[in-house]
DNA sequence: CTGAAAGCGCTAACAA
DNA sequence: TTGTTAGCGCTTTCAG
């Protein structure tokens, strides 16, 4: 295990093969003019010492680290999961690398986020929500000459290279979508406040709500954080009385799958007795029991268009810079019509 | 933006503050001997021009990029998330950052996937299955100097840092349950052949039905890949015929809730007509309906004790390099009593 | 088409 | 306690 005797360099090559560094340098990097001759001693003479050329070096001068992070808050794995395979997608046949960077509250360190983004030397960055809709954030990135894309964000949509998404027009229809099946009395979990999406989803619920006559109750709208304890304890304290919601409109699966099972424990039918709607599409709504009613999200194609967004930028090729992705109302088995219950409105 | 005039660089500092480049370094990295004074300089110079420290240089002069990977191949999410978090917990707090790698078919690529880590420059690596049990892998890892530690190793123990678990004892234990259940037809979806668990779980239900005198039917054995999917198909041709068994034992939960859908389209109640078990105790068993009984390996504890064994090793300080982590049987809702159908042995 | 020399921005070794 | 001098291993001028 030859562990520590110096590392062969380009210089070794070089001299084994008679030629120039620079040759060697031109050669393993494809570059053109050179004559197939000195090629093919160059080659050999690499293979016969084992020579390995170091990337850090080769980083150093071009100013180039071939890292791009993904930065993300932690709420919810399934979502994260997609979103990390976009990226890895996008990057596959690139020479960029996926580093990815959780971070507990972006909320709390909006200040020290680009510093570690530094201090990782990356050529660029994804930013999910939460950091997909921080001033502070890309001005520090912009600072820092950090190339980014941002995915889903909902504000100061000129900042810079975005995936949109309209959260609200989706919200307003998968909770159109329940009202049509005659609940009157719905419950609302909110997702994550310091995301923007947590918003702009109870905008959509609203819209869909008055379009329908129906009064949007504050003491039937929980606040959760996007993670399935958060729902589960949020379907408990609206299940809680027998004056309870008919429906419940989550604002994310796990959320929505944790009050699947809190339905479960309270000897709720689902849908039967209570209907579940959640948002995303992500692989546990279709693996639930009854599978989720949701807003399929397509989070996955958000994240292989960012990376294509910052890999452009670095490459200095040209790209959509702004790109609109569809939501699709997701309809299966956990919603169904509305019990029988007295008229309308409030329930008896 | 100020984006491409010259960074600023250590020797602007130090001409800034009027002290060496050297002193300028000292201060930065916390080393000792430098007077008050000095270091209030340095520290305000630093920050009226805006400096950061360029890591590529640095990392190029001290030969570590402060990188490491996490190798694994793809088949279950649940689990690579678990894997995931695992490292990143361990690193948080370290001046490390995760590299995610990973390859579609290690088996196919064995020979590449070292070539692959050299390119991105990494410091150490986590090998999970099967790069964890591949001595080639590990021998081209030693010879290029990069550390490394491996999440459930099943042969080679010797070879390298180890995480280790009793897959077949594993495998025996959650079988003997659903024997003890009353069940005497039992089907097996195997996991992916290229992962030597799955003959170490096959291994495992081997035993504790030679314990119980049942032969191991070979119609009743169907390859799967660990994958949702996968196990899907092999639960629906092992349910096709009349004569079908009244449990199934997925080698992984991801399989065994594919096996719970299709019993559910089968129209079968699970547990009353059908048993299932999983193994990995990933999210999915239980927020799977009916609760999948299954395994509960440790992942996450996995990987962080890899982790920490990659950065004892480049820290050069002392850690276990072989350590024991413990399984456990969790009984859910997925399994019950055989249902009554004749005497015993082979179904009428 | 090829090569010599000059850095990239930092830290290690050695002096002072 | 501080500074000077060499590199780390590669690519980029710019000559030849």
């Amino acid at each position: 295990m030859a562990q520590d005797q110096r590392r062969t360099t380009i210089v070794d090559v070089a001299r084994h093969a008679g030629v120039s560094t620079k040759t060697v340098s031109r050669v393993l990097n494809g570059e053109p003019h050179v004559t197939e001759d000195l090629k093919r001693r160059v080659r050999e003479a690499a293979a016969a010492i084992n020579y390995h050329p170091n990337m850090l070096a080769r980083a150093l001068v071009q100013r180039r680290s071939h890292l791009i992070g993904l930065v993300y808050e932690n709420p919810s794995p399934s979502y994260v999961v997609d979103l990390q395979m976009g990226v890895l997608h996008r990057l596959r046949d690139e020479h960029y690398r996926l580093v990815v960077i959780p971070i507990a509250s972006i909320a709390e360190h909006e200040a020290d986020v680009v510093g570690l983004l530094r201090s990782a030397a990356l050529d660029g960055v994804v930013l999910a929500p939460p950091a997909s809709d921080s001033p502070r954030i890309m001005a520090d990135l912009d600072a820092a000459g950090i190339r980014f894309a941002r995915i889903a964000p909902t504000r100061l949509l000129d900042a810079g290279p975005g995936n949109l998404l309209d959260d609200q027009a989706a919200a307003r229809e998968i909770a159109a979508h329940v009202i049509a099946l005659g609940h009157r009395d719905i419950g609302i979990i909110k997702g994550e406040p310091t995301h923007a999406s947590a918003d702009m989803r109870l905008a959509g619920y609203r819209d869909a709500f008055a379009a329908a006559g129906l009064p949007i109750r504050a003491d039937r709208v929980k606040q959760g954080h996007y993670t399935h304890d958060s729902g589960y304890a949020a379907a408990c304290s609206l299940l809680a009385s027998p004056d309870r919601p008919t429906a419940i409109l989550a604002q994310n699966d796990d959320m929505a799958v944790g009050a699947l099972i809190a339905a479960r424990e309270a000897g709720l039918s689902v849908p039967g007795d209570l209907s579940i709607a959640g948002f995303d599409d992500s692989d546990v709504a279709r693996i639930a029991w009854p599978a989720i009613t949701t807003i399929r999200q397509p989070v996955f194609d958000m994240a292989v268009a960012a990376a294509d967004m910052v890999v452009a930028q670095l490459r200095g090729t040209e790209a959509d810079m702004r790109r609109h992705h569809r939501h699709e109302l997701i309809v299966r088995q956990s919603t169904g019509p509305a019990p029988h219950r007295g008229i309308a409105g409030t329930a008896s």
